[in-house]
DNA sequence: CGTGTTTGACCCGCGC
DNA sequence: GCGCGGGTCAAACACG
């Protein structure tokens, strides 16, 4: 068991854990951002953790994929992926997946776009769509730097870079990974989020949910989730801060992580015209929990499932999309001096939730085996609500 | 008891 | 200077 999840967290800490830092001197050194899309894996030489750091040293991935296992998994992310599945999650169509919306992330990607130069031309994919990476790992591995918006505003206000009292940086102050996935794809990465809040966006149906590294107390990490509100298959992952920890391996109380409360119905937040929907990354992610592990759904961690009406709509759409495409397109905004340990897109399996999926059937809210969102994605719909939260995040 | 989610209130950055 | 809106806090509650 141990061992099974070991390997689902070694895939997906490798298909999703990016190393910021690395993923971006790397890719500046090629430069050449495409690069990284023509070779999927090889974001994954940029990882981010330290092998002392990682528990999981990442296996072979090049042989698990020559194995056909992974191959099949990652296939989305091959040079060869459908263009069309790559429009449907155009990268480009970020800002306007907010629809006005999050501003911050217009900003973000408007600010890429002023700031981002010609070699720039990794994400910049993401501003043309033909050549938009069609995956995530493309994303990874394009990571580059991206001076936060308002670094220049920031210059002008010449503002400290002093918290605030409440620890709030200035906005755009700090790093910020963006990544787009879709839902079925949402969230999956080996930390632990807890839920600290969630803010209907204006202009987004969806609200934004925000989460905070719960691994480790002083964890500056945190993300931010919100749903597309064009595609609503689309998550807008936001990472900002950095882990000052290394990837957990297991949580010492899976209390709470593994709660099986129905879902909330929750209410909509205040916002006018905010949907409600809360989305379920989750985060608990219990690694190397018992029972969350593979007994479940070795899903991703945060996984984020599709919502039970938008469940067979996230399916199918998936589906539409050709499949798995599991566009995820991420930018990310850092400096390079750091050791990020910024997270990154997981990918998961695909082949796995098919096989979830046919088990529970595409109406079906897959309860008991597949975490479905509540109504309000605030939970996970299914009694393993949390166990799909940990086997999601912690690979487990 | 520890950890998680929910949610209203508050703080404050930012545009006007 | 003002107001909007995003981000965070923290109490209440749930779960194992």
């Amino acid at each position: 068991m141990a061992e099974d999840w070991d390997l689902y967290a070694v895939v997906r800490s490798c298909t999703s854990v990016a190393n910021t830092t690395r993923a971006v001197e790397n890719n500046n050194n090629n430069e050449n951002s495409s690069s990284s899309f023509e070779d999927p894996l090889a974001c994954l030489a940029s990882l981010t953790f330290e092998e002392d750091d990682d528990p999981f040293p990442f296996p072979n991935l090049s042989q698990l994929a020559e194995t056909g296992h992974l191959q099949d998994s990652y296939k989305p992310f091959l040079p060869n992926a459908d263009p069309i599945a790559a429009a449907a999650i155009d990268p480009c169509s970020s800002s306007s997946h907010h629809g006005g919306s999050s501003s911050q992330l217009h900003q973000h990607q408007r600010l890429q776009h002023q700031q981002e130069q010609p070699a720039a031309a990794g994400i910049g994919s993401p501003l043309t769509p033909t050549s938009a990476p069609l995956f995530t790992f493309a994303g990874f591995g394009n990571q580059q730097q991206v001076q936060p918006q308002s670094h220049q505003q920031q210059q002008t206000r010449a503002q400290p870079p002093v918290q605030t009292p409440r620890s709030r940086k200035r906005k755009n102050q700090q790093k910020r990974t963006v990544c787009h996935v879709t839902a079925d794809k949402l969230s999956s990465d080996p930390w632990a989020w807890r839920k600290y809040g969630q803010k209907p966006i204006k202009g987004s149906p969806y609200p934004r949910n925000y989460y905070r590294c719960s691994s480790s107390k002083g964890c500056s990490a945190r993300k931010q989730v919100e749903r597309s509100n064009l595609d609503s298959d689309i998550f807008i992952i936001t990472y900002t801060g950095e882990h000052t920890h290394p990837k957990p391996t297991h949580r010492n109380s899976l209390a709470g992580s593994t709660r099986n409360k129905l879902p909330t119905v929750q209410k909509p937040t205040t916002t006018k015209d905010s949907a409600a929907e809360t989305i379920p990354t989750t985060s608990t992610v219990s690694c190397s929990s018992p029972r969350s592990a593979t007994s479940l759904s070795p899903i991703s961690p945060t996984t984020t499932l599709s919502a039970p009406e938008d469940t067979a709509a996230a399916v199918h759409k998936t589906g539409d999309n050709g499949g798995e495409e599991e566009s995820v397109y991420m930018d990310v905004e850092s400096d390079e001096d750091d050791d990020d340990l910024l997270i990154p897109n997981v990918h998961v399996d695909e082949d796995l939730f098919k096989g979830l999926e046919e088990l529970v059937g595409s109406g079906s809210n897959g309860v008991g085996i597949v975490p479905t969102f509540g109504d309000n994605f605030s939970s996970w719909s299914t009694g393993n609500s949390a166990a799909a939260g940990a086997a999601a995040s912690g690979g487990c």
